[in-house]
DNA sequence: GGGAGAATAGACAGATCGGTCTATTTATTT
DNA sequence: AAATAAATAGACCGATCTGTCTATTCTCCC
């Protein structure tokens, strides 16, 4: 049993998913959450608040899934790295995906420099924490990089899936990131391998 | 001396990287074009047809501009296929950018399979292409891959800076991405690298 | 059971939306 | 100069938008 606040919550985030953030009206809203036109503008004061708050808790439990789907994937922070395109594969093939929730937020606020563009950034911010973590556990000199590179990569099959989430166009490109994903990790830890297996050298 | 119709075109893709699509107006457009709203709707049927008409211009002229681009910046095959990121460089760092008009599209319009989406994805198409076609002439066994990924990269830069065009926020992304990219296009070429080296192993 | 706070339905306001229509003026062409 | 086409301003339409307000009902706690 959720509060009619949760519930507001997640059929917009439904609906922003389904059809845009400025194109999914405040009636369809209370529509298909149930919930009476007041109870909304108790809760939240205007549209945008329940967009800034859709888009956190969007953020929260994304991040969740993708931090614990990552570690339950694989066991190694080199492989865990990798598995963020496993990641990636699952959020992009469950059918009709339509693009990143925050990534189609910060196109649609362009212009803005309201609060949902900073939810949006402060996501992007804390996935690339996630990953330089992993990428300072295996190893690398310079976690930072290596994580903006996978970034890249990750926000690259989004906005590819998000032109055309069909299988066959798809399915290659996440290969291509995958092979991509690794040979950039492999570049980065080489001076690692190099003083694992020469660690007299190591600083 | 422009048409009426170019008027409109002009206007319409200032307003709709300025507001977004579903957030610029008839009206507005109208005013910044200086035309009557009759002339717009015997040119146009609709304001679907306004937006894929704009959005195709704005795919003409940026691949004119990017093809010409990159061929003017550098002379080898190889090099070209880096300067993509010194077009990516000129694009997000000139004032107040706003993100990639065609990533924003697709994401406005996501559940739509109207003709929006269809140009959206055949400039992408094209991009990769042209891409494909360098990577051929450097060499590559296998273009298309590479050419995945320098996409994949390219768009994540754009999607990167939309979140965030700030040059203290940008600039160390755009630079993992050119080393990124060298990475990538040395390890797509270094089969090219030894057959130059030994030709005599050439499948 | 009675009282307090939530939530309800639905009317309402003011603005804006995309699109149509008419009557008039401008520009071009022969 | 006459005729044809293009463009104009602006009223108008119905729909939809966010947000406000009221009066009623529900729920829960003491």
């Amino acid at each position: 049993m959720s509060s009619k606040a949760d519930q507001l919550i997640d059929a917009a985030l439904e609906l922003f998913d389904e059809r845009g953030y400025r194109a999914t009206g405040i009636d369809a809203i209370l529509a298909r959450a149930g919930v009476a036109k007041m109870t909304l503008y108790k809760h939240f004061g205007t549209k945008d608040d329940l967009i800034v708050a859709a888009i956190r808790r969007a953020g929260e439990r994304g991040r969740a899934e993708m931090f614990t789907d990552i570690e339950r994937r694989a066991p190694t922070p080199r492989a865990r790295l990798l598995a963020l395109f496993d990641v990636a594969e699952t959020l992009v093939t469950r059918g009709s995906f339509r693009g990143c929730l925050f990534i189609r937020a910060t196109g649609e606020f362009a212009d803005d420099d309201s609060p949902i563009k900073a939810v949006c950034e402060e996501h992007g911010v804390l996935v690339k924490r996630f990953l330089a973590g992993l990428a300072m556990q295996a190893g690398a000199d310079d976690p930072g990089p290596l994580a903006d590179q996978l970034m890249l990569l990750f926000r690259g099959v989004l906005t590819a899936a998000q032109s055309n989430p069909a299988p066959a166009s798809i399915a290659p490109i996440i290969a291509s990131a995958r092979a991509a994903a690794s040979t950039l990790i492999d570049a980065a830890l080489a001076d690692v391998d190099r003083d694992e297996r020469a660690p007299h050298d190591a600083a």
